[in-house]
DNA sequence: GGTAGTAGGTACTTTTTGGTAACCATTGAT
DNA sequence: ATCAATGGTTACCAAAAAGTACCTACTACC
């Protein structure tokens, strides 16, 4: 089925507005990782979401989904395509805003900065 | 209640990341504008989104509500904060992002482009 | 033989979000 | 007197997103 938008923000909306996207992209913006070292760094997501979540971001030609070994255990390791590098900037300047707008309103806060894309900046 | 994010993205997202915010944030974008100017643009939302999504967005200092006329038939105008400026690289960037995408994948379109943002590059 | 680690799937439920339809109050125009 | 325009509200419903719980399959370890 052919998804229509009404805009650019929309359709990038549709590859980053996950619930957890954002903090897979971080850490995948870092280095590769593999699916129990993600489920290791956010202990909060649920296995079918983790999953459901690689498999769009892959199917969106974000990040890359590599199998080692024929049998199990497989050791699978995700890393960013050049297009999910290409959303480097963009996710710096949401998260300094982001950031910066919880610093000034005293009923928000930042938990627990998982993907504060900072180290994204760096190697940018 | 506190509301807890667990990065910038995510508090940033928290603020435009409604179906219809993008398209209001455009078009309030270009100029301040009546509900009736905005319901005219938008045919497709609905008085109840709409209303909920402004008053979100008005809550979040993005937006400010201007009321002129004590009884009805009232005048009520929107237009952006500075905070809701602020946005405006993030919102150019993403809708670039998106276009560019959409140009590429053939089963993506962007329907009828309220809201391209390339207005707002050129305001800011 | 039991347990943990690895990667994932499926069924079901809950929460969040968006949409429909009907309503209020007021004014001005026909 | 009735209707359209203005700017909402409310109760109810539907769809989407996320969460829970349990399942597979294989290996290695003790």
């Amino acid at each position: 089925m052919k998804q229509s938008y009404n805009n650019g923000v929309e359709a990038t909306l549709g590859v980053i507005g996950g619930k957890w996207k954002p903090q897979l992209l971080c850490h995948l913006g870092n280095r590769p990782q593999r699916t129990c070292d993600l489920r290791r760094e956010l202990p909060a997501i649920s296995q079918k979401v983790l999953t459901q979540q690689l498999r769009e971001l892959e199917s969106d030609g974000i990040i890359n989904r590599h199998i080692s070994g024929e049998r199990a255990p497989f050791k699978v390791t995700y890393d960013l395509t050049d297009l999910g590098r290409s959303l480097g900037q963009i996710l710096v300047q949401m998260s300094v805003w982001g950031e910066q707008r919880a610093s000034q309103v005293p009923d928000m806060e930042i938990a627990n900065d998982h993907g504060g894309f900072s180290n994204i900046l760096t190697t940018n």
